[in-house]
DNA sequence: ATCATTTTTGAAAACGATTTCAATAGTGGA
DNA sequence: TCCACTATTGAAATCGTTTTCAAAAATGAT
């Protein structure tokens, strides 16, 4: 392996003026500066980044935790990450909690063995608490999922406003009895959708049924099932406000199996405009998220957090969302209000 | 910061000898082993990854290079390599090429500058001979995509197999004129799919048209637009071989949107078995890729090329493909061959 | 020409671990 | 008891950089 004295040797020079030279520091003479290029050239030399990152106490990468890169959702939250911090010179280090409490505080350790500048946690499997004490080694912000008592930067989106404008679009087209899916019963980005959900049914004085509320839904089988969960109610709701565009997905599927009309009978709305709403027949209205802003946002603010060396403080960064309207939700019997 | 120094001090001994226990070294008494233990304990102490590094040589960290996340194929590939990777102890750097010749490169400079200890070649946009030179600096294998002439190992799937069986398939049915897409010219996985393709069809005494040919369709966009050149074409094919579920769905949303019946009219066959296959309208007949065993397969074949520092040989492991019939391609007008 | 700056350079000391190497202590066998 | 081991420990060297610190050289002002 080349180093920097074998550099330094072929040139005539000291370490000390290779090293300015690679730094682009000011106060070498032009000539020693081109003698050590052209060592540099002549030995394929390339500084050794373990010895540079022990020295500057930086590694020049951050890492993503993420609950798991199949959900595509995170697929393009990584890689609009991966190229955000690039851009930047920094490196990627993608981390899946696969929903494990466990594996999501091993993967903080990276922080304290210094393996990484800082961390974007975009998983909240633990309580913050127990997440907290990692700050002491380095910083840490939240993308998209949250827990409000943080005093770190969160960039998320509005959840709540998603809710009430997915929610007040169905009760717009006059349903008046909803099924509520979400992923998970501790998402702060799923209560937030919930409130939103509320919010809008409250200003129609309507209130929801919990038996009409389904928390566990990530995937397109647990659609399936939700689906077959109405369609053996008695009285069954006419209208369903997923989380996901797979749920919903999983719902048409189950309801196409079944003989039931989308939207005809049942009206799905899904949430996050990924592929498959726009390909599904009937299409899928939908919740659309602006991933790529929130991830390019997400790295910004971490690396300019790493850069300014200050402490974390509790800043929050809004993104907003927008109904797309599909073919899933309009089209039904029902007389449309307002 | 937290030093090996700091925990020395505080249990009374050497460095050396807290090095030795952190790394279960024999030779220490039982007595100093749990001192050491305490004082680590007591400082919250760990070990810091870079001075590690410089001293073993080795970082613990591998890199994956893909052409891009948002793809699902490759979203579920760097899924299963990052928790094989973690199983073993090792990180997950990941890095997107976005098919660009430059920026593969530059991920292969992290080879050089020794910030992993190897890298999984996923992507291929560069010829060979400009990416043999990275090997000096460490271990490097393709994994899916790959060129026949690199003397390295290379885990990969029988896309001859894939494209005979899915053509065979098409040609039971009593097709006998079809169209090909492919994504990408360069792409050895996709010219081996034609090679079965064309196998399965030389078997009938067919020769293929190219003017059935597309090989630049990636995208369910690319797909759609594949679908309007042959709805177009005065005697057009009566089934279409894709590379990808993805082109089958957009070729299917192009069909229902011209009003062309999927199998009756045009059968269609993707590649993947994505869940996109399964929850379509119709559901499409595709071949299933073992990613997940790929995936694994190619972390242990790296890690074990890491540890045994030996030369990298040119090794072929082949993983089968397996034909997955659905609607898309059965139940059309035309009379079984066979 | 002289003195005060400013440039330009290199030797040596970090950074935080691991690994010689040598010294000391302990063990068992004769 | 003495010798030949082995077990246990620590001092110092090392990994490949960057950064003092100080010295030497160049520059400018008087």
């Amino acid at each position: 392996m080349v180093t920097i004295d074998d550099v330094a040797e072929l040139a005539g020079l000291s370490k000390s003026t290779v090293s300015r030279v690679i730094n682009h520091y000011p106060h070498v003479s032009k000539e020693k500066k081109q003698r050590v290029y052209e060592a540099m050239e002549t030995l394929g030399y390339v500084p050794n980044s373990s010895a540079r990152s022990l020295r500057n106490k930086k590694t020049k990468m951050i890492a993503v935790i993420v609950p798991r890169l199949m959900n595509p959702f995170f697929g393009q939250l990584v890689e609009s990450m991966e190229v955000a911090a690039n851009q930047q010179g920094y490196q990627l280090l993608i981390c899946q909690t696969m929903y494990s409490k466990e594996t999501e505080l091993g993967h903080l350790e990276l922080l304290k063995t210094k393996q990484v500048d800082g961390i974007i946690l975009a998983s909240l499997e633990n309580e913050w608490e127990d997440i907290a004490e990692y700050l002491a080694y380095g910083p840490l912000i939240m993308c998209n999922e949250f827990d409000e008592s943080a005093e770190i930067p969160i960039i998320k989106l509005d959840q709540i406003h998603g809710g009430y404008i997915a929610t007040k679009h169905l009760l717009r087209l006059g349903h008046t009895k909803l099924a509520y899916c979400s992923g998970g019963y501790k998402s702060m980005v799923a209560n937030h959708r919930k409130v939103g959900f509320e919010k809008a049914l409250a200003e129609r004085g309507l209130t929801f049924q919990e038996s009409c509320g389904f928390y566990q839904a990530y995937t397109i089988e647990n659609g399936m099932e939700v689906f077959k969960e109405i369609h053996k109610m008695k009285d069954p709701p006419t209208a369903v406000f997923t989380g996901s565009d797979e749920v919903a997905a999983g719902i048409i599927t189950g309801a196409r199996e079944y003989g039931v009309k989308v939207p005809e009978e049942l009206s799905v709305i899904g949430f996050d405009n990924q592929v498959i709403s726009r390909i599904m027949d009937p299409t899928i209205s939908t919740v659309e998220q602006p991933i790529e802003q929130m991830a390019q946002k997400a790295v910004h603010v971490l690396l300019e957090k790493i850069h300014s060396q200050k402490a974390l403080s509790k800043e929050r960064y809004e993104l907003p969302l927008e109904l797309i309207i599909r073919e899933s939700t309009v089209g039904g019997p029902l007389r449309a209000v307002e």
